[in-house]
DNA sequence: CTGTTAGCGCTTTCAG
DNA sequence: CTGAAAGCGCTAACAG
């Protein structure tokens, strides 16, 4: 990691036998200079290598055109990361949304320092889906940093972008219960982040107002296993739901995997639905029926509202109806 | 994206009678101060809010501690992100190695000008995956910025990491070989990154060697659906193979019922390896036997490399052996 | 049309 | 023990 001895603006001044101003005007086609001056300058610099320090041109410029990204609970913890198609696309909404506006993205850590990133040269930072009552963001703020993050932050005051959390759930359980469902459970996280918390409150009071009751099973730590220990377990009890919905990312084709081993048939015997952004849903056999918050078009929003200082549409989650959670018509 | 007016270090100064080299040394714990001194700067740096300028701090020391990672191919194409665990790992074991040496990782556009990432303060730039000859390489080199790739290079100049490509894909082929098959599909990628056609040429020699035929099934993008109907296709053919080796990443669940759907039976009729990251691998019935690259050790080993400038372990790729290509033993 | 000069905000000798 | 001043590399008024 050795630079070489750094080619400098002044030295392609004296090079060219001009000033440094010259210089930054013709490279930067600003100001008014001859031609013949302007390319010759330009040479000098080609035949110098030379290249403006970006750092130099930030401190002058005031900002940095860099955006944090801090991903709660996730980059330092490499299963649930990879077990997750919702925080692959987040991240890759978010890179797109930067660069179309000449930004980019750097990957905050997670597990560190809460003040990690004032050493780092953001204009802002995005927090995706901050913890209950999450440090990083009263750090942010207090530090002057502008910062939005993807669920509504406890103290009311940070501007945000996302789905209803709520209103989805609820629009995924009503799909079942119209599908016949009486007997749903629910496989949910433990996690404090805000999602899991709404989710799990929006299925109690939802089966309340029904009178049904709200039968959900936590999972300690996202990723294949627990989730498909919990479908198992359910599926094990003494009696058995006659539909899911599972609110934790798992891989689909394992958890259709796993419901046809224990002997039960989708969508006649149990209905399915999903919380996934996995795309290999819809090629299982049967195909099955998702409930996604669409990470990549939030986290386009978040970055838009960020940079821009505009909100965009707003961002609505999508509930795919497939053949899992539909129960088999007349023509059968 | 408005920042309040700032408060600079002068101002603290002025807020606690001293002059600006003073708080600077207090502030960073410097120089030979009495405590009272100290104490007081500190007391007037909280009031006021204060908080270094980073980039300034970056422009004095001539390091900014950031590393950028450009993705060749990747990035802009959300759906191979998406479907790919190996880039989801490889961005993470990057950025797990960069946190933990006081670094961090600024994700790079793929398609851009060339010279986009010249205007990002970057200490240096790690490229996964380079396409053939690629212009990003020879952009950095000529600029000056220290570049690693995780394969070797055209031009043979670039330091590297990264696993012995050629060899895996002849161990997983022997290994197939050994458990019998004598007519193994291959089913390989396009992409003229180098990893494709590096295993697409193992392939031909590997198979020249033994006097078999080379069946390679070339799929035009990552992701599902090319890859499952490769699959299906070669299992359609007149002569089905006794053996399945993909090479391009696609869900391995999704891969196996297929292969069920299509009436055979794994590994009885085909034996079955998947070139693939997805943990969910070794949860599929029967379970799969997979071939991976470490992308977090390789991307982990590139970071190490291009900070502390020392190579660390080679990384090996590793054949993980599982029922999907074990021929069932005689306890049978 | 081009050069001089004053910063951006911080750190660090070097005097006092 | 503390302050004045130089300078990191670049840009942009403002003169000439």
């Amino acid at each position: 990691m050795n630079h070489l001895p750094r080619v400098r603006l002044v030295d392609v001044a004296v090079a060219a036998e001009v000033s440094t101003s010259t210089v930054s005007a013709a490279l930067n086609g600003t100001g008014r200079l001859s031609d013949t001056t302007r390319e010759r300058v330009r040479e000098a610099a080609r035949r110098l290598g030379y290249r403006p320090d970006p750092t130099a041109r930030l401190l002058r410029a005031g900002h940095t055109r860099l955006i944090g990204l801090a991903a709660r609970e996730y980059v330092e913890s490499p299963w649930v990361y990879v077990e997750h198609a919702y925080f692959t696309q987040l991240v890759t909404g978010a890179a797109r949304a930067a660069h179309r506006r000449g930004y980019a993205i750097v990957l905050l850590p997670t597990l560190s320092r809460d003040d990690y990133w004032l050493d780092i040269p953001l204009d802002g930072i995005y927090i995706a889906d901050p913890v209950a009552d999450d440090p990083v963001v009263g750090n942010c703020v207090a530090a002057g940093i502008p910062v939005i993050a993807n669920v509504p932050h406890a103290e009311g005051l940070l501007p945000w972008v996302g789905c209803d959390h709520d209103a989805a759930v609820r629009h995924a359980l009503t799909h079942l219960y119209e599908a016949g469902a009486r007997n749903i459970a629910v496989i949910a996280g433990e996690s404090t982040a805000l999602f899991h918390r709404t989710s799990v409150r929006a299925c109690e009071s939802w089966s309340a107002e029904r009178d049904l009751p709200a039968w959900i099973v936590r999972t300690r730590e996202p990723g294949n296993r627990d989730v498909l220990a919990a479908v198992e377990q359910v599926l094990c009890a003494p009696r058995p739901p006659d539909a899911i919905l599972t609110l934790v990312e798992a891989s689909t084709p394992l958890v259709v995997e796993t419901i046809r081993r224990l002997g039960r048939s989708i969508p006649d015997d149990v209905l399915l639905v999903c919380t996934t952004e996995d795309p290999a849903s819809a090629r299982t056999d049967p195909a099955v029926s998702t409930l996604s918050f669409r990470p990549a078009q939030t986290a386009e929003a978040a970055i838009a509202l960020l940079i821009d200082g505009r909100r965009g549409e707003p961002v609505t989650a999508e509930l795919h109806i497939r053949a899992s959670s539909t129960r088999p018509g007349p023509q059968r």
